[in-house]
DNA sequence: CTGAAAGCGCTAACAT
DNA sequence: ATGTTAGCGCTTTCAG
């Protein structure tokens, strides 16, 4: 490995004036300065980022510790969060969501070793026990979609609204057997979707039907599972909302291979208006909000605490305002 | 911040002792060892695998080269890359595709700089300029889905089949106007699949219209723009081939927006098999492959190679036999 | 402006 | 079995 002695070997000068043309090349004379990066060039020199880090104590790296990007919600998070990072001249490690484990512990030692400087987190419950250890950390971390219930950091969406204006636009449509289905709620989005769908049924003194109400994995195979028991009730559901888009095409792809029609036989909603939603064979009813992606949010405000060092100071707490978007997945309730 | 000489003093032994408790805890006194593991524990130490890959000479970090998560076949590839590594050990780090810039040059610093185990690489074109340097870095690399024209490793599909099992299928159902839509051809699977579209409509003395073949940008805009045009011909195609599924499904979106009816008024197909092409609601016919998913097959082969240290060794060429997914995109022409 | 010397936290060789 | 010493490649004093 050529390193910065041979540099300086080669270039005839000492090897702290290699690194002094790295870092502050105005500081050495031009002449030298020249000869430095020719060695350089010729010796096809790269700088050990690993040794500057070493004694810089940064790393220029966040960690990125996401849902599964086969939900379309954290692609798009993931996508716009590793373009800002590089942009501000950071790299990116990414950690996911294990179908089995959907801990951090697993990434811990990894994250906590590797001295990131900072940590976008998605994947964390409303009361998690790894959240005293990243406290402890003191490492500056923001989580972005779901939170926790401690103080901390946060982008997220106004998620009680989000259901709430959805259910309302179903209730709106004269729907009454309205089905939820949502992951679990030991996470803060699920349970306060939940909330927000609650809520807005009983202040329409609309009865909920238990039979119709789900919190189960976000994986296919479960909702494969479910939705067919739903339809096939004696009194279906004449509307279905999903807590997440990702759950909500899943749900699609279901009805339609039953033979039902979207809109006509059943409506179906979803929330995130993830870039999908809007697409032509979808045009799926969702809540989503303007503006800046969510991941970009978050990852700026990291990037803003990394480089002024402010850890805790004020916290950052951003909930964004949810907006309905109403496609053709739903309709009113003929009968 | 917490090293191994905090740990060896609040338990009362030597430095090194602390460093053997973690990689070789059988050579120390179970006395010992407890205390110091004791001593981590009190303390919250983490060891700090920056330091230790600076003595090691191997970071366990790959880093991955990959396409826009616009594209849900490099969702898919990113998804299994990044499981399979942290399976095997490994950290990834990522790098995407600019918009703008679709050169790996930006990222060479980083990536050269951070030591990285190997390298998963997508993001080449046929005749890479920056390819002389990844070859002389001796880092184990693996390309997939694209290849570079000399020499290497790589994991991809046969293209030419590909096409060409596309084209006979639709050859075959009876059009004769069809278009094609790639993306530009200086990137091998562009090329690849060129040929074998070509070869096919040579072969079927079928001329082929100039004006309904186009090599474009991937992304949405240019796609946008086209298909209009096309529609609007005198003459327009009685099918698009699409040269992936990312394009395809852009495809029909718009075309559908225009109000035709797939397949009745207009047959459209893709490449790659994603999994949004077996959705009720697209239902696309399309070309892939059966078995482990090609980002895996990549990301195992890489670590082999970094694994047994066999950087040139024999090399490894996967040439992935493609299968043709009749869905319901394409049908007959009737009229 | 530049060289010499120290040290980041760890592992590896050498003693004991 | 364990402590001592050296050194990975870099940045950072400190001299000059």
């Amino acid at each position: 490995m050529i390193s910065s002695k041979d540099v300086a070997k080669r270039a005839g000068v000492s090897q702290p004036t290699v690194s002094r043309v790295l870092n502050n090349p105005e500081s050495v004379k031009p002449e030298k300065r020249n000869k430095v990066l020719q060695a350089m060039e010729e010796l096809g020199y790269y700088p050990n980022l690993i040794a500057r880090s070493l004694v810089t104590n940064s790393t220029r790296t966040i960690a990125l510790i996401s849902g599964t990007l086969k939900n379309g919600f954290f692609a798009e998070t993931t996508d716009s969060i590793i373009h800002i990072a590089k942009q501000k001249g950071y790299k990116t490690i990414v950690y996911f969501e294990d179908e089995n484990e959907d801990e951090i512990t697993d990434y811990w030692d990894s994250i906590m070793g590797h001295k990131v400087d900072g940590i976008l987190l998605s994947l964390i419950r409303l009361d998690d026990p790894n959240l005293k250890k990243l406290v402890n950390s003191q490492i500056p971390c923001v989580f972005f979609n779901r939170r926790p219930r401690n103080e901390s950091n946060f982008v997220v969406l106004d998620n009680v609204m989000a259901a709430s204006l959805l259910t309302q636009h179903l209730l709106d449509l004269g729907h009454q057997r309205i089905a939820y289905i949502s992951g679990k709620t030991d996470v803060s989005t699920f349970n306060e979707r939940k909330l927000g769908f609650e809520e807005t049924m009983q202040q329409s003194k609309i009865k909920q039907i238990p039979e119709l109400i789900h919190f189960i994995n976000t994986s296919n195979d479960e909702i494969d599972q479910l939705i067919p028991k739903l339809i096939h009730r004696a009194e279906p559901p004449t509307a279905i909302i999903c807590a997440t888009d990702a759950m909500a095409l899943i749900c699609i792809d279901i009805v339609m291979s039953m033979g039902l029609r979207i809109p006509e036989d059943i409506s179906i909603a979803g929330i995130d208006d993830t870039r999908m939603a809007s697409h032509q064979a979808f045009q799926l009813t969702t809540v989503g909000h303007q503006k800046l992606a969510m991941g970009e949010i978050a990852a700026l405000n990291l990037i803003e605490m990394i480089e002024e060092s402010s850890a805790q100071e004020p916290l950052r707490q951003i909930i964004l305002k949810p907006e309905l978007v109403i496609r053709k997945t739903t309709a009113h309730l003929v009968k």
